[in-house]
DNA sequence: TGTAATTGCTCTAGTCACTAGAGCTTCAAG
DNA sequence: CTTGAAGCTCTAGTGACTAGAGCAATTACA
């Protein structure tokens, strides 16, 4: 039987975060003591491995809630599951698109600036007119 | 003189949005017609373009406020500007980084499914456990 | 000039995924 | 048996908007 703080420090999840994923619905209302503090078992602390290591790889919660009713139905096609994972692997590239032309942006405003004084600053004059850019973004 | 939906439509920021930016203080209260609608002038159109552009360029909001604040003294020297556009380029270099771990990891769980059902769909496997991950990340 | 469609106004509340704080109770170590 | 850490519930705050209700003003056209 684990407490809230050790499930915390096993699994990375900060201690109001639990109660919060609890208050969700994505992990469920645990055991209490016999003070009403939360006792968790290994299961659970799987569990919430499991939504760590998802929201570290940037499912929404939703997608989660997806995940985790899926595991609970262990002999249904796992298409949807593949499909979420998919989904989020094309969302992830889109964001990284999207950095590098900001990267690429940004670098060219910030070590163009020669200048000494606001008045003649390449980082403001870029951001007031975008017809600076070398090409679109946003 | 513009009505805020022509300004929406010239800047691309919404309208909804930029009377939340005036609300944030981040453009000034503008002119009212009789009728008590906003009405506003080019400068102010320049200034959310301004905004507009550095948010697409994730600057956060208070980030714009510092700008905003630093091209009214164009006479100081740009040296925080500057600093302003350095942070922000390491910030989004650190999130194409992050962004990069987590589309290999996604790759191999999204496109090493070949079970059939969920029971044995590598998807749910790997983020049940993170032993199967390639490297660290998150 | 009339009227209808569009646009605008304020205000409140909702989004997402937490995070912070107040004020209290329980637990574990010495 | 005491003390200090950890736990509890509850409310409210974060950032950067977004949505909706219920009105008022403006604009286009007949």
């Amino acid at each position: 039987m684990f407490s809230i703080g050790d499930l915390s420090r096993r699994t990375g999840v900060k201690v109001p975060t639990i109660r919060y994923y609890e208050q969700m619905g994505l992990v469920a209302a645990p055991e209490r003591s016999e003070g009403n503090q939360r006792r968790y078992s290994r299961q659970e602390l799987e569990r919430l491995a499991f939504i760590r290591h998802a929201r570290d790889l940037g499912f929404a919660v939703e997608d989660i809630r997806s995940l985790i009713d899926l595991s609970g139905h262990p002999e249904q096609p796992c298409g949807h599951a593949d499909k979420i994972a998919e989904e989020q692997l094309i969302s992830v590239r889109e964001k990284i698109a999207q950095l590098k032309r900001l990267e690429a942006e940004l670098e060219r405003i910030a070590t163009c600036c020669d200048g000494k004084t606001v008045g003649d600053c390449y980082v403001i004059r870029a951001l007031s007119d975008h017809a600076l850019c070398a090409d679109e973004h946003g």
